[in-house]
RNA sequence: GGCGCCAUAGCCAAGUGGUAAGGCACGGGCCUGCAAAGCCCUGAUCCCCGGUUCGAAUCCGGGUGGCGCCUCCA
């Protein structure tokens, strides 16, 4: 099956075609580890969860890495502000992101670098554009990357400066600053006291944001005489200026191209305006967490196309929750029992949804057709062992692909319950299936009600009762 | 100011030239002691105007509305 992609540089969907026959490189821009994660990493990070899984799902090698930004302007003022050491403060938020992209069941990369654990690659990489003339260093130490040496400057995000911006901008700049307004720091000299520096041979400082993706991508990874990687992603804000800086490092330092494809997607919107640490209107993923079962976030999240933007609402959430209910139940229905192979039918149309630049949406629609067929053999007592084992199989593919539906259904519509008060919702289903048995409809409705006051839904099915928590 | 994205039933959301997937909610039915669950049935001509075409939600032009990037940002 052939992998169609969203390429956002070239703007259309085009056919994948790696740079190595059946194998697949990914690089997509990781956070910055100063503060919690909030659900736009979740997007991020679950949009190219999706693509390494499907990729993998097509029979690629996926070769999959993401960076952790753990040197920064803003990390450097959380040191000051909180008195920890750098380690410390990025350790920590390492350490949470992790946890939290778990719970959300989105996969460890094959590669996690860091910036401060690629200072080598940064440094070489910094020296060569120095000394092919691509970078200058300014009067207090900095390294700027000249973008005027780069005649494909600009083709990435396909912004062109006007000449009127370019003028005035020149006029305000300090003499032995920066040479040209697009211009960005590759390396910032040591600046005191408060500044966290390393040592190197360009001077005791530390790399500048965009140098840190090139120089890891270049240390990762080979590529061939014409680009490094397959695919490079991030969130649609990187497009500019950072993914375009990027490319024209690379393509200075290099003489090729840094990546084949670039994929970007879209933000998540709380009440229709983006949502981000600067606005002040993070909805931090340990809260969303604290609320809902993560895979919950994560089947409502997948439930939009990647590109598009996602406006976050509970009550769209509160629905998400219910269409997962239903391939719960289902589930439940056919355990327990062993998975067979999927059914190939379900299996060419699952995948063609996700091969279809990841489709998760449509992927989704062809996951609740294939329930409601199930639920329709099963009403009609024409399931047999064959199809009951292919509609795990079906179930067993959608976790693999998707990422969600693996739990146990038990443990879905129980979440959250603690043991003692599992014991007494069990011990009145008991009496109440007494009073059933007795005829005794008005005591067994009364125990229902009680129920229902606790949270707990009742259903009566030929295997017996069974119940949720809503 | 420059550049770009989006606008589909009450809500969410696929669909990129051939006469509108799927989910949630609503209503009716089957099933059930009654429910719940499950299944069946029921709903939109696709923001507005104009154009291209045998044919457009899908292409082009012009509006209106929302959002984003241009500074750190997933």
């Amino acid at each position: 099956m052939q992998m169609q992609i969203f390429d956002s540089v070239r703007k259309k969907k085009l056919p994948f075609e790696p740079i190595r026959e059946g194998e697949a490189t990914l690089y997509v821009c990781g956070p910055t580890v100063y503060d919690d994660a909030h659900l736009g990493h979740a997007r991020s990070a679950l949009s190219f969860d999706l693509l390494a899984r499907t990729l993998q799902a097509l029979g690629y090698r996926v070769t999959y890495a993401r960076n952790f930004t753990d040197i920064d302007d803003k990390i450097i003022k959380k040191i000051n502000e909180t008195g920890k050491s750098l380690r410390e403060l990025t350790d920590y938020y390492i350490a949470r992101y992790l946890e939290e992209m778990e719970a959300l069941g989105v996969r460890r990369p094959d590669i996690e670098p860091k910036a401060t654990e690629t200072l080598d690659a940064i440094e070489a990489m910094i020296t060569r554009l120095l000394e092919s003339g691509c970078a200058y260093r300014t009067e207090s130490g900095d390294i700027y990357f000249d973008t005027s040496k780069d005649p494909l400057y600009g083709s990435i995000s396909h912004r062109v400066q006007s000449e009127e911006e370019t003028q005035s901008r020149l006029c305000e700049l300090k003499s032995g600053e920066k040479r040209h307004p697009k211009d960005f720091a590759l390396w910032k000299a040591c600046a005191g006291e408060e500044d966290v520096c390393f040592d190197a041979p360009l001077g005791s400082g530390r790399p500048g944001w965009h140098i840190e993706c090139s120089a890891m991508i270049e240390k990762h990874f080979c590529g061939n005489d014409r680009y490094t990687i397959d695919i490079h992603g991030g969130g649609a804000d990187l497009l500019f200026p950072h993914h375009e800086n990027e490319a024209a490092q690379t393509r200075c330092a290099t003489g090729h191209e840094i990546a084949k494809y670039w994929m970007h997607n879209g933000f998540v919107q709380i009440a229709g305006e983006k949502m981000s640490k600067s606005l002040g209107n993070s909805f931090f993923l340990k809260d969303a967490l604290a609320l809902y079962p993560g895979e919950l976030l994560r089947f409502y999240l997948i439930g939009v196309h990647y590109r598009n933007d996602f406006n976050f609402s509970e009550e769209d959430l509160a629905a998400a929750k219910k269409r997962l209910d239903r391939l719960y139940r289902l589930k439940q229905r056919l355990l327990p029992g062993k998975a067979g192979e999927a059914d190939a039918a379900f299996r060419e149309a699952l995948l063609a949804a996700m091969a279809d630049d990841l489709n998760s949406s449509r992927a989704l629609a062809v996951v609740d057709e294939m329930i409601t067929v199930a639920n329709e053999a099963l009403d009609e007592g024409r399931a047999d062992k064959a199809l009951r084992r292919a509609w795990l199989g079906n179930l067993a593919l959608v976790d693999t692909v998707l990422g969600v539906g693996g739990s146990d259904p038990y443990a879905w519509f129980q979440h959250g319950i603690a043991p003692e008060e599992k014991e007494r919702i069990e011990a009145l289903i008991a009496q109440r299936n007494e009073a059933k048995k007795a005829k005794d409809f008005a005591r067994a409705d009364a125990i229902r009600d009680e129920l229902k006051t606790l949270g707990v839904a009742l259903m009566d099915t030929p295997e017996g009762t069974k119940w949720e928590k809503l």
